[in-house]
DNA sequence: ATGACAAAGAGGCTTTGA
């Protein structure tokens, strides 16, 4: 069987499957993803539409729950090969917000890191204990020889570079300093921000919110991350967001942000 | 400082999340 040139690595923040299934649909046909993390399913188990994502040539294993949350790993013309589902560290905490599998040869962790607000609080505290307890794990996936990423919804601007006016954010969780501190903890253990990676100091925003025609003037965040391990960071062949998906009507306020890997030694 | 949008449960609005 030929090997494809490239893996394309996706993630989207779908903000509600149900309202944007057709939405979903419309994107993995044009763009084509190889390996997709979803986030912000707001489904339950049996609302996860399985069914329609199989017509569109994709293999799926999801984590759900009611109304809030919810991660799904998609797979083109593969079933993702469940790993772990929630993130290990606390037992207590049930909310739908990991889920791992080898899919195309490497690992993928699919987060949807707590938004943390308002800040401070009981809910910034569980994005920190969170994000802690992320470091713990991530350390397992960092040396993985095959290949391993992290990607999804971090809710973490790591720089000024990485949202549009710093100071009118300057009271949200996303953007506190024990947020960054985290993520760039996170990233010391030898982890690769992708994008950044890739586009340098540009600009690159993931996120809109949906005041005020932010998404029209280009008023975003970029807190939506790939990190991939060595082996994943040496086959980085190119990283980008489908913007045109965010400027749709009844849009999520998140875009699908991606990555292409170059094959890998065999 | 403002404010959008979708889902859920109980209804034909209100609350919640972020």
């Amino acid at each position: 069987m030929a090997r494809k040139k490239t893996l394309k690595l996706a993630t989207f923040n779908v903000n509600g499957i149900g309202a944007r299934l057709a939405q979903l649909l419309d994107w993995l046909a044009r763009e084509r993803p190889d390996v997709v993390a979803l986030q912000e399913l707001k489904a339950r188990d049996h609302a996860f539409p399985l069914s329609a994502l199989e017509e569109a040539g994709y293999g799926a294993v999801w984590q759900g729950q009611s109304s809030w949350n919810g991660v799904a790993i998609l797979g083109r013309g593969t079933t993702p090969v469940e790993v772990r589902r929630g993130l290990p560290g606390d037992p207590a905490d049930k909310q739908s917000r990991y889920l791992e599998a080898a899919v195309h040869g490497i690992v993928v962790a699919a987060i949807y890191l707590p938004n943390g607000n308002p800040q401070p609080g009981p809910k910034f505290d569980y994005k920190l204990r969170w994000m802690a307890r992320l470091a713990r794990h991530a350390k397992s996936l960092v040396s993985i020889p095959g290949g391993a990423a992290i990607v999804g919804d971090f809710n973490v601007i790591p720089t000024d570079q990485d949202v549009y006016d710093a100071k009118a954010w300057r009271k949200d969780a996303l953007i506190q300093p024990e947020s960054r501190e985290a993520y760039f903890k996170l990233l010391e253990q030898g982890w690769t921000d992708s994008l950044r990676h890739v586009h340098g100091e540009a600009t690159v925003y993931t996120f809109w919110d949906y005041f005020r025609q932010h998404a029209q003037r280009d008023r975003g965040l970029r807190i939506d991350h790939l990190l991939v391990n060595p082996p994943l960071a040496s086959r980085l062949a190119g990283a980008g967001v489908d913007r045109w998906v965010r400027l749709q009507e009844k849009a999520s306020d998140h875009a699908p942000t991606w990555i292409e890997l170059k094959a890998g030694p065999r």
